[in-house]
DNA sequence: GTTTACATGTAATCCGTTACATGATTGA
DNA sequence: TCAATCATGTAACGGATTACATGTAAAC
């Protein structure tokens, strides 16, 4: 029985609670009125979450008793916490994130403002590209392989996986190329604009 | 405590014991090779599944004795399976199943051939069209209220999402011409090439 | 003769869903 | 005053993961 560790749910939250302090209700309202909607929502998934995330010490529960009578619990990201979540946002892209769609490769990008370097960022999208290629590669091979044979439906359907694939692969070329030039501007690699 | 609808793994199953009669383990040997690889493939996950949708009556269950020692449990679509598995195909496609990366929406689709006649076919890609569309004006709607103030990684990241949604909804109305044509050439709507 | 693939399962654990419960605050 | 929203939880249940257990058939 190892330490256990996060769900890609608690990732989210220690994300969440890494950019300001939450509370339950806060992060219930992320999940419900933002893209972020992926990780749905409900109190009985967060609360025991939060709880969770406290007793192993990734985030530090504060009682916020401002006049009011019911107690509002406050999470904050802990120094501990802050280092689970960075090492989990170097994590490489592997094939089983991409076939499984959790939205983790995606979810780390996004988290990863102002907690990884431009260079780590762009070394995470170049990982994130390399498992694109090589389960591209896998599907068309697979395409090549089924061809006629199979029925209508089942070519269809594997088309839109490519397909799928394809755009986000796309959009990790731009990204990088975005998260390059951005960097560009303070951190001038070699003699760019100076 | 409802009759408890079969989960997405359990259609799956369902679809393919459909195809041809299947033990557990060539179902699992299919989402281990097969791009239904979404679906993981642990004989912890396949055989209770298996067992539930035997109990509900979705599928026979044939002892397969053919010399053998060790007993093969195969298992086939029954008639009430038959008609479980003709309503979920016909569902319209919802904004949570989209939102929820649950694979059902395509699983659907691939499952559709042979059971769902062409018609049924279009009116489901029509209600997956809709679905796409009024979903990605949600998020176009969002990316403008967020617009500049945001974060450079979270921007880019509703990017990802807005594209994937794209790239699906051409797909869909690609998917929707092919199965026209494939219609049009057996069951000539009007007055088409006779 | 030994490893690899075939083949079928069980047990512990744990997370998420659904539903329920409770109460404060705000606005109609 | 009554409904809706804010806000925090608990409990039952069930499915999936992980790991374990076992044994056969085929290939090398």
């Amino acid at each position: 029985v190892r330490p256990q560790q996060p769900t890609t749910l608690e990732y989210a939250i220690l994300g969440l609670t890494g950019m300001s302090p939450m509370s339950g209700y806060d992060i219930h309202r992320v999940f419900e009125t933002t893209p972020l909607a992926h990780f749905s929502s409900s109190p009985g998934a967060i609360y025991p979450a939060l709880r969770r995330l406290a007793q192993r010490g990734l985030v530090d529960a504060k009682l916020d008793t401002r006049t009011e009578a019911r107690p509002r619990r406050v999470f904050a990201l802990s120094q501990k916490g802050k280092g689970a979540l960075g090492a989990w946002l170097r994590r490489a892209v592997t094939r089983e994130e991409l076939i499984r769609g959790s939205g983790a490769p995606i979810l780390r990008f996004a988290l990863a403002e102002d907690r990884l370097t431009p260079e780590e960022v762009l070394a995470y999208l170049e990982s994130y590209r390399r498992a694109l290629e090589s389960y591209l590669e896998e599907l068309e091979e697979h395409a090549r392989a089924m061809a006629a044979n199979a029925g209508l439906h089942l070519r269809l359907a594997l088309d839109q996986g490519i397909r799928g694939y394809q755009s986000e692969l796309e959009w990790v070329k731009s990204a990088a190329a975005r998260i390059r030039r951005a960097a560009g501007r303070r951190v001038p690699r070699g003699r760019a604009g100076a």
